[in-house]
RNA sequence: GCGCCGGUAGCUCAGUUGGAUAGAGUGUCUGGCUACGAACCAGAAGGUCGGGGGUUCGAAUCCCUUCCGGCGCACCA
């Protein structure tokens, strides 16, 4: 009798609201009361103030002009020529204002919202909205040549809880993890590591320090380990024998440390995805032979040049303009070299095979990279080489992300990596609590700048906003247990009289309920989990203002029962949304 | 010079494909625990939506222009 699954009340509200008007204005025309006239576009929506309904159109508006009528007419015709609303989910239509027509929800359809946040249980939110199209969500990605910062927080926040999202809004996921084990930066770390170690024997000063070398403490330590290991035997060597060897015992480390940190922060991937293998597999040439094959590349200066220029333009990227000592403004092409004259190929090829593996070998519908802001320049062109390698660029879709500002003190804290001064995501974990950063750096959306105040991170009292959210599930399983003290339990949400639930605040928490499945539709479209967030936050205020003013405890059993039965709602959709966030759930705090 | 992302209350930020009186937190001020947890709630004050044009029934939202802040324009990744 009740089936409830994938059950989205908002937009099973929005979609017979436009049923309903699209017949109304049909009726309407057949008797004559509207002319005969193709309908108009029109918006169905949820109005800021409810007092203006529960859901409004301005189809009244919007078909002004088509139908020659003012808009209070037409809105008049279509009202009068409405089906019955008695099976419908509305009790009442009104026109108002210039011509909006406002829908008034009857008692079924918050019942509706209340049966399936109970029914649904930790399922309510899902949805098949996504048809279980395949995605890939590559995060974090962090060089395996120094420890994680503050913004791979912020990426890890951000790539998880979009996953999570997608997942919810019925993709099929895949969490990835990109390790660049693989070019230049490994060869740095590899001389700066040699050099340390190369340091401990013969002194600091009798080694030079490589001017473009990762200064970190955390260098010098993987150096003693490799010396504790190995002694003094690589001293007196080759150098690039020393550097390999180093590095094949250093890089272990490393990525280990990555994923503990990872874990730490409650992420879990599907796939590390190792570069080298792109290498070693072939794929990377495979890739240049196919865009050679197109036409894609040429040969220039010893090096292999990709047309960047011609394929990435359709995705806005620029020419180079340059003005030059007498004020003349030239522009030249941005093409892309993919394989250096030393024969070494870039990044870049790199990229485009990875990415190919992921569409072609894999076969993703959609692959998604959430990268920092300051890599933008190279979205145009990534998107570009999809298409000249035969695929589709439109199907790679980059989130970009701004940076985050640590503030400390109420002064900003500035972090480098080169310097190896910058506050790492060991040290940041080790003092915040892991729900309260993953809140916090979830809680805007990717394209702002974030300020991460420390100071705030840490505090464990109400002025961090993790705590007001965690507090209102707490209060709930508060109430269920000083119940249960009484004696009285909840009896299922089925023998409950629903239609009692008519306080305001009653009604407006049911409201936020119905838009849980819809947020997270949201947040997967917009590829912004920030929202998901924002909503816990908005359900906990609604479930607060509830609890101040309805009294579950003391009053009639009917009515004590049905509302029972909206914080057993409220609680599934709190536990759910916190959940998929990877925050923990306090049954008391 | 070219491009990307921002600019909304003192501060930090929401604002859905253009809709009705632009919202929330925080801070300031005033109230509410002898009924389920006051880590809460209610109320007050606080706005030229950076500036200027334009599009239309209607603009924080779309277009043009301009100012300010962050970032990017490598045979680095």
């Amino acid at each position: 009798m009740y089936d409830f699954k994938n059950y989205n009340p908002k937009q099973a509200a929005m979609d017979e609201t436009r049923a309903l008007l699209t017949l109304g204005v049909k009726n309407a025309m057949a008797n004559g009361t509207l002319p005969e006239k193709e309908l108009p576009d029109f918006v169905v929506e949820i109005p800021n103030d409810n007092k203006n309904g529960d859901i409004a159109s301005n189809i009244a508006m919007a078909g002004a002009r088509v139908f020659g009528m003012a808009p209070r007419k037409i809105a008049d015709a279509i009202v009068a020529a409405l089906p019955s609303l008695q099976d419908s989910m509305f009790e009442k239509v009104e026109i108002a204002g210039p011509g909006f027509l406002n829908l008034f929800f009857s008692d079924a359809w918050f019942a509706g919202v209340v049966l399936a946040a109970n029914l649904n249980g930790d399922a309510y939110g899902r949805t098949d909205f996504g048809a279980g199209k395949k995605v890939n969500v590559e995060f974090v990605s962090a060089n395996p040549t120094g420890p994680m910062h503050l913004g791979n927080a912020r990426g890890g926040a951000l790539g998880d809880g979009l996953a999570a999202a997608l997942d919810w809004a019925g993709y099929d996921v895949t969490r990835e993890f990109l390790i660049n084990d693989a070019g230049n930066q490994i060869v740095k770390f590899g001389k700066s590591l040699a050099t340390r170690y190369l340091q401990i024997y013969k002194g600091e000063d009798a080694v030079p320090f490589p001017e473009d070398g990762y200064q970190g403490e955390d260098i010098k330590v993987l150096a003693q380990s490799f010396a504790d290991d190995h002694g003094d035997k690589f001293v007196n060597g080759d150098f690039e024998v020393l550097q390999n060897a180093i590095i094949h015992d250093a890089l272990p480390k490393n990525i280990e440390g990555l994923k503990n940190d990872l874990a730490k922060y409650r992420i879990t991937y599907d796939v590390w995805f190792s570069e080298t293998t792109l290498h070693e597999s072939g794929a990377i040439q495979n890739v240049l032979d196919v865009l050679a094959a197109r036409g894609a590349t040429y040969e220039k200066d010893g090096a292999v040049w990709y047309r960047s220029t011609q394929y990435s333009e359709k995705y806005g990227a620029n020419k180079n303009t340059r003005k030059g000592l007498d004020g003349e403004v030239t522009t030249e092409d941005k093409d892309e070299v993919l394989v250096r004259a030393n024969g070494i190929p870039t990044y870049f090829a790199a990229d485009i095979a990875y990415h190919y593996n992921k569409f072609v070998t894999r076969g993703f519908d959609t692959a998604i990279d959430v990268w920092g802001a300051d890599h933008h320049g190279h979205v145009a062109r990534m998107k570009g080489a999809m298409d000249a390698i035969g695929l589709d660029g439109e199907k790679l879709d980059i989130v970009l992300m701004q940076f985050v500002r640590l503030l400390q003190g109420g002064e900003p804290v500035r972090m480098s990596k080169r310097t190896g001064k910058a506050i790492t995501l060991t040290t940041l974990l080790d003092e915040v609590p892991i729900d309260s950063a993953r809140f916090l750096f979830n809680l805007r959306e990717p394209g702002s700048t974030m300020d991460f105040d420390l100071d705030l991170a840490v505090k464990e009292d109400s002025d961090n906003p993790v705590y007001y959210v965690q507090y209102a599930h707490a209060r709930i399983c508060s109430i269920l247990k000083a119940l249960a003290a009484d004696g009285i339990t909840f009896a299922g949400v089925l023998g409950c009289d629903l239609s009692l639930l008519t306080e305001p605040n009653e009604r407006e928490l049911i409201r936020l309920i119905a838009n849980f499945p819809s947020e997270i539709i949201a947040a997967a479209k917009n590829y912004d989990p920030a929202r998901i967030t924002r909503y816990t936050l908005e359900l906990a205020t609604q479930y607060h203002k509830f609890y101040n003013t309805c009294h579950v405890k003391g009053t009639e059993t009917a009515l004590c029962q049905a509302r029972l039965a909206l914080c057993n709602a409220t609680k599934n959709t709190l536990r759910n949304a916190l959940t998929m966030l990877k925050i923990s759930v306090p049954e008391s705090m």
